[in-house]
DNA sequence: TTAATCTGGTGACACTAGTCACCGATTATG
DNA sequence: CATAATCGGTGACTAGTGTCACCAGATTAA
């Protein structure tokens, strides 16, 4: 058995006795540290990693710009960035790790056949592709209907929301980056936000009021 | 038996006679003229539309503004929309065919346990997912890392390209439209492009070199 | 300690895209 | 036929962003 079938106890309650068990079986318990690029690993072995601690950061990027997209958070997978890895495309699309990361990562093969075994498997990947789904729907209607200053201002909310705290440490460097945009105008929004009573910066970061 | 069997075998022959049975003995087919809007009916009976023929543009809205995200063409479905629609939330997308549409209706409870016994309808619903989800990846690049010249150039290829045609009877109106911007700014930037020789406007629309 | 680096801050400027106002030509409608 | 509506075209202006140059204070490295 490869993996503790307790700790597939502990963070997948909701999947059922005999798929625990299947996880145990053929799963593997990966620890990452937090900043490490999780795609590379996938592209040969064919695992579906499924996140059960941690925070994962998904990301495109053109030249030396980026844009985030969307945190994957425990019990999500990110079904999507793998399986088009493991298509063939440049995938465009890039993984990092947030926070120090447990995962599990599960053989595609194996999926396949439990999904016809287990509809709750079924349902659990269905629901993660909607999900991902309609988030990146919605940061696409942010980008094309909202300007720099709401933009910014949602993405601090959302960062918060995932680290879990109002107090963030960030540098307007970081958060340009991730906005795909420079730093001077990061600087500026960030003042006017301030200004709007919406955020407090202090040395050590940003503060969401 | 509610579907003729042979217009299954048509329009789906990759999908195995058994399936092709299933298909024909729960689904159902609808024809739609150009320009009906496709999510309305899905609310209410939860059924997963299969194109058959024709084309569907799917699209977000916010106020008056639109953006165009991607289309649907023959043997490709729009899951994303219906289930979404389904699940609970606004949607937030709209689905409408651009030409005459043939599709073939089949009840989602049905459907989930065909992945068990098919396993090539869940691959062509995996492979559809993974389909949607990169064109919307592009639409969002696009938007972010593209001028607007860049972007209305790769619209009209595109639209060329599910017309197959290179004579596209559009309208400045229409395609600022569907692109989220105003009319006098496509009129400009279509000027751009013909002076650059990427394209050429006649008196009935417009013509890629 | 000194030098290098990182950080936020800022003014000046350029460019893109959106808006407004208006026009002439063409097409549809009464 | 006359009038109205639609269509593309254009100049002028504005707002929002991106870019460049440079600065000062804090932190880190040599």
């Amino acid at each position: 058995m490869a993996v503790d079938i307790n700790i597939v106890k502990k963070y997948l309650s909701f999947i059922g006795p005999d798929l625990q068990q299947a996880f145990a079986q053929d799963g593997v318990i990966m620890d990452f540290d937090s900043a490490t690029e999780i795609l590379r690993e996938g592209q040969s072995v064919k695992m579906i990693p499924l996140v059960l601690e941690g925070l994962i950061k998904v990301f495109t990027r053109n030249e030396d710009r980026e844009l985030l997209l969307y945190y994957i958070e425990p019990s999500e997978s990110c079904v999507m960035s793998f399986l088009a890895g493991i298509k063939n495309k440049p995938s465009k699309i890039f993984a990092v790790t947030e926070k120090p990361t447990k995962v599990i990562l599960l053989p595609s093969h194996k999926v396949e056949l439990w999904t016809h075994e287990f509809p709750v498997l079924n349902t659990l990947f269905y629901d993660l592709y909607n999900a991902r789904y309609s988030e990146l729907i919605d940061t696409l209607n942010q980008l094309i209907f909202q300007k720099l200053d709401g933009r910014l201002y949602d993405y601090l909310k959302e960062k918060s929301r995932v680290q879990s705290t109002k107090q963030l440490n960030l540098r307007h460097r970081e958060i340009a980056q991730e906005m795909g945009t420079s730093r001077e105008v990061i600087t500026r929004v960030l003042k006017k936000l301030e200004k709007e009573g919406k955020i407090r910066q202090r040395d050590n970061g940003i503060e969401i009021i």
